[in-house]
DNA sequence: AATAAACTAAACCGACCAGTCTACTAATTA
DNA sequence: TAATTAGTAGACTGGTCGGTTTAGTTTATT
């Protein structure tokens, strides 16, 4: 084998970079395969040597960049000595500093959105980790409620309250969304499932 | 002129309801002229004298389609004797029982999340009218807080973040989406907005 | 009735779409 | 080294895209 840092991208690789790229920024019906070979310099017998279709490296996509991607700011970890409020307060400031997700909203929020009446199969791949994100926070909140820094309730509705609200915040109007209306908004969020 | 009973629906008429439709259902990228023109049936050349492109038909669909749609359900008018909060809990009680909007989100934010990255002027048309619901209610806000029934607190920035709330309720994962779930998404929304 | 304007109708266009095909080269294994 | 597999390369296909063109049919005006 080879070690990590001496190892070229491969064709692959690159593919599913700018397929994320790509579905991102115009959608799945507004990527077309053309643009994306010619980003990512690949030509189209490597694309469907690797992947049978468009949707089924889109799929792929999903599960190897855009997943990853996701749980990577929606992290709703315990950590040792912190408040459940204080875990929520950290994850969603650094969504905050991050600033494609704050310019044009949750990838995995957008292509859900997108595909409900286009492709199940790419609905359903992205509502299923919707879910694991929403037990994820659920998690966090049982603990905040033992705790008692959160109001009680019922944590699956609660859960899927605050990322839907969240995710709504990012999708506001692009000349309006910003990092200071982002905080402002999930300021008041957070005020609002504390325990008063 | 004719009796309105009477009159037939134009071809521009029936081009702007399935354009409509076909946007709401599958995005602008996704919506082809080829089977709007079919559900109209309505030959091309006819769609082509009435609006120059695609594009123009879109954007004479959000003014004469999508805008008065939206504006009925997100319809924050003062009605005598009520206070602003009843208003509110009435606009979302209202929402609620529209079946399309609850299964398919709100037609202005998927439009307007779509383009963000693909048509400047069709984004531009839909956050024009962001902004417009947004001072609609920014009014009643104000109202509620002067008659005490609303916590105190800049006013656009909350009815900003009230709108981007309900539009994430509403863009749900199609799984779980229900009227209930969003019922229940507004109790809670409502309950952090009231003077505590 | 004559004329003009509004509208319908569909054949047609080049560009682009996802996807196929065959030929080739690089890496792996026998 | 010979054979096999993995991956590259790009020309090519049929169908669909948005859009144009030309001819014909209504409707309104005079």
């Amino acid at each position: 084998f080879m070690k990590e840092a001496s190892m070229k991208k491969t064709s692959r690789d690159k593919l599913l970079d700018v397929t994320f790229e790509e579905v991102y920024r115009l959608g799945y019906c507004g990527a077309g395969t053309a643009s994306i070979l010619k980003k990512a310099g690949v030509p189209k017998g490597s694309m469907y040597h690797h992947f049978s279709s468009k949707k089924e490296m889109v799929l792929a996509m999903i599960e190897e960049r855009l997943i990853p991607k996701v749980r990577d700011f929606f992290d709703f970890e315990m950590k040792k000595e912190s408040s459940a409020l204080d875990v929520m307060e950290y994850t969603l400031k650094k969504m905050s500093k991050n600033k494609m997700l704050i310019a044009h909203g949750c990838p995995l929020h957008r292509l859900m959105f997108e595909m409900g009446s286009i492709d199940k199969d790419i609905a359903q791949a992205c509502e299923v980790e919707f879910q694991n994100i929403s037990q994820n926070l659920a998690r966090l909140l049982n603990f905040g409620m033992r705790e008692g820094t959160l109001q009680k309730g019922n944590v699956e509705e609660m859960s899927g309250f605050i990322i839907a609200s969240t995710w709504g915040f990012l999708s506001r109007p692009l000349g309006l969304s910003s990092k200071e209306q982002f905080l402002k908004d999930t300021e008041f969020l957070l005020t609002s499932i504390k325990k008063y």
